[in-house]
DNA sequence: CAGCATCCGCTTTGATACTG
DNA sequence: CAGTATCAAAGCGGATGCTG
């Protein structure tokens, strides 16, 4: 990207990280930790290769990213965030938050990824008895499961199937973040094609 | 811009106020207020007028700003922020945060603003003393004077002259920054083109 | 197969000129 | 003042080819 030529900070940051793709590159290190180049291009359905390549190359020279061989028996390398990459974590919680109203329009071809929800989730959701025992939700939607966790009155998010459930929700991934987002009852949600299983008076523990 | 075509919500963001200029627009709109046009235009250098005039009718469609008649007897249409658009303004924050660092590389050709630096500067700067009596610091860099003022322990900042100065900086826009980041000491910033006027001491009590 | 580089058609941007 | 019109240059998307 061409630089602004301003002396301001926004537009400083914009120099660096306002090109197409950029952040979503970052977005992807964050959510997944160190990535092989491969991985990074399945998170980022329809970039052109080279310009991964270019981007790759553009926010390792800005220090935003480290190249690193990966440990044996492991060859390939992998892409990590440095410590100034870290930082760029509340700009991407930011602007989670501001779009989070725009998940209500899912465009039908819209790809799903459920590591761009498993990672986001956590910012939203808080859990209202955090005295009384934790518990576990599977979502099954998208590519893979997503384990929500309360611990210590906290929600942690991660991916993979969940040793044992004690509620889950299965579905289109719309009606389930609208059910978690509180937009959504639980009837409507069922009419949006969720199916609710095990102990389903825990979603109202979790939901926002 | 191409919709990345995504369902998550940082991608929904960027189809939104991720392309070139769009950002720096609404940087305009909130530290300036309600703005015409060609104010707009004076607060991004270089940006081209179709490319101004494309970016705020998306804008407006996305519901981020609104064009409405100005009152009489000023016959002009104003741009300003909806709320949707002041949600806008803690990504803003996030981005002048992380770029603050890069400020301290000066382009020769990087244009200059107050503005642009008068809303920021609240941002990082803090009374250490918030009993003692107010006072008022007049930054001469720039195209205008800004004002920063102390009240009830919470720093202020504004455009144009102020009517009575306690301290005054003079001088180019890097080296008072960098004295008010606390990465330059007076003896520093005197050395890069900045003169001190007024009660010196007072740059001590707000400096980060 | 992972990790790019090259080529090509298309879209977006930048610069300038022009208009109500 | 507040834009629209035009056009060359740069950037992007998609396909393909190369290298360890």
């Amino acid at each position: 990207m061409r630089s602004y030529g301003e002396y301001c900070a926004i537009a400083k940051s914009l120099d660096v990280v306002g090109d197409r793709w950029t952040l979503l590159i970052v977005r992807e290190l964050a959510l997944r930790g160190p990535s092989r180049y491969t991985d990074l291009r399945g998170g980022l359905p329809g970039i052109a290769t080279n310009l991964l390549a270019d981007r790759l190359r553009e926010l390792e020279h800005a220090g935003v990213i480290t190249r690193e061989d990966a440990p044996p028996p492991i060859a390939t390398t992998l892409y990590r965030l440095t410590p100034r990459g870290e930082d760029l974590r509340p700009l991407l919680d930011e602007l989670f938050r501001w779009g989070l109203p725009l998940m209500t329009e899912q465009n039908p071809e819209d790809a799903v990824r459920s590591h761009w929800l498993a990672g986001a989730i956590g910012l939203m959701l808080t859990d209202r008895t955090p005295d009384a025992p934790p518990v576990t939700v599977e979502l099954r939607t998208g590519d893979q499961p997503i384990v929500i966790e309360t611990r210590d009155g906290t929600i942690h998010t991660r991916l993979g199937p969940a040793e044992s459930a004690d509620a889950t929700l299965t579905g289109p991934p719309k009606p389930i973040l609208g059910l978690l987002l509180g937009l959504l009852g639980p009837a409507d949600a069922k009419a949006g094609g969720v199916d609710f299983g095990g102990d389903t008076t825990i979603i109202e523990r979790i939901t926002a």
